[in-house]
DNA sequence: TAGGTTAGACAGACAAGTCTTACTCGGCCT
DNA sequence: AGGCCGAGTAAGACTTGTCTGTCTAACCTA
């Protein structure tokens, strides 16, 4: 069947860009590196996505899907007994992320760092920066804070914070962040 | 004399390089761009600095006399009426400096984000991150807090997670910042 | 048969670093 | 005092290697 055939090399491509992307950042990987490890034409790669750029974009939104939903957020609701229990979970999964040999950071503050907030890639990955805040406003609703908004921009702070701390080695990051994050709620509770 | 006409090539090519890697990151910014830039010879450069990794490495130097040292310690203790007002004078300085047109970000972080931590300039941008901390822990000591060290690290998550929210175009990652900073304070006093 | 695939050559741009040639100029020697 | 030497410099060609993206030609396979 031709769609599955299609369908198969994009996933085989967009799966090898992803884990060296995460690993390495956009730079550092060539499309030749790519279709080496994809094991598929270079003609394939370009036919599924028109440029580098192209693929980058589609490597960000499974990044979303993969990272911010499927791990962060359905993660810290599934540990959470509450509203608040959940916000709070956010950083205990931080914390098991951060203890992975594997630890890569957060590809879209990567992103936005190597390749710049004004290009097409920097601009998607502020969106999806965005979501992530979105994310935690939701909850922060659900928790019935005040200011939901405006909590979610400070959680943030803490959330890409303790990531940077993580980066420089700091591996007790996300607990510090988890503190901070307590007395945050706490200051928003009506 | 050959001392000074020496030292002068040396500076102009530091400065060049210091604006070009500040606005736009070290990958991006090639040896013949800063040389047509400093008005030098691609022979002075490698003169002066062996590789570019060396220029990285001493531009990383120059930007924590400029930026740390000379920006946010010294305005930070100037601005603050008493030790703890110049830990929290730190985000003024960062409110200031979110608000430029020429915010450039951390680049300690840039570096550490687009070179990795293992390579020799990450490595490097992750010491000149400590050296902000220790400015920090030492403030700390100065405002008798507790615990400064842990407090010094707690604080760093805020001051590196507000830069971040600042390049996504938070403007006011600042002042969000030092509301959770003084609860910090509040909670490592004596 | 037609459309997707593979393998790989190729173009064009750009990177870091080396090297050659000519120039400038302070300090030293005769 | 005048001429020369050597070190630093300018300008830029050059090597070597990388990158993205295009293209050709043969090859499955539905």
């Amino acid at each position: 069947m031709v769609a599955s055939t299609a369908t198969s090399a994009r996933e085989k491509i967009l799966s090898t860009a992803y884990a060296l992307f995460t690993q390495r950042g956009i730079r550092d990987v060539g499309v030749d590196e790519i279709i080496a490890r994809a094991g598929i034409a270079k003609a394939t790669l370009y036919r599924h996505f028109p440029s580098k750029d192209d693929l980058v974009l589609a490597f960000l939104q499974q990044r979303e899907q993969l990272w911010t939903f499927a791990t962060v957020e359905s993660e810290a609701r599934r540990r959470g007994a509450d509203p608040e229990g959940q916000l709070l979970a956010i950083f205990d999964v931080f914390d098991d992320w951060f203890g992975r040999d594997d630890f890569e950071a957060c590809s879209f503050i990567n992103v936005l760092v190597e390749m710049g907030r004004t290009h097409v890639t920097g601009r998607a990955s502020i969106q999806h920066l965005n979501t992530i805040r979105s994310v935690v406003e939701r909850m922060a609703e659900q928790a019935s804070l005040r200011e939901p908004a405006e909590f979610a921009k400070s959680w943030h702070i803490l959330m890409k914070g303790s990531i940077i701390s993580a980066t420089e080695g700091d591996r007790q990051a996300a607990l510090r962040a988890k503190a901070m994050a307590r007395q945050l709620i706490a200051a928003h509770r009506s």
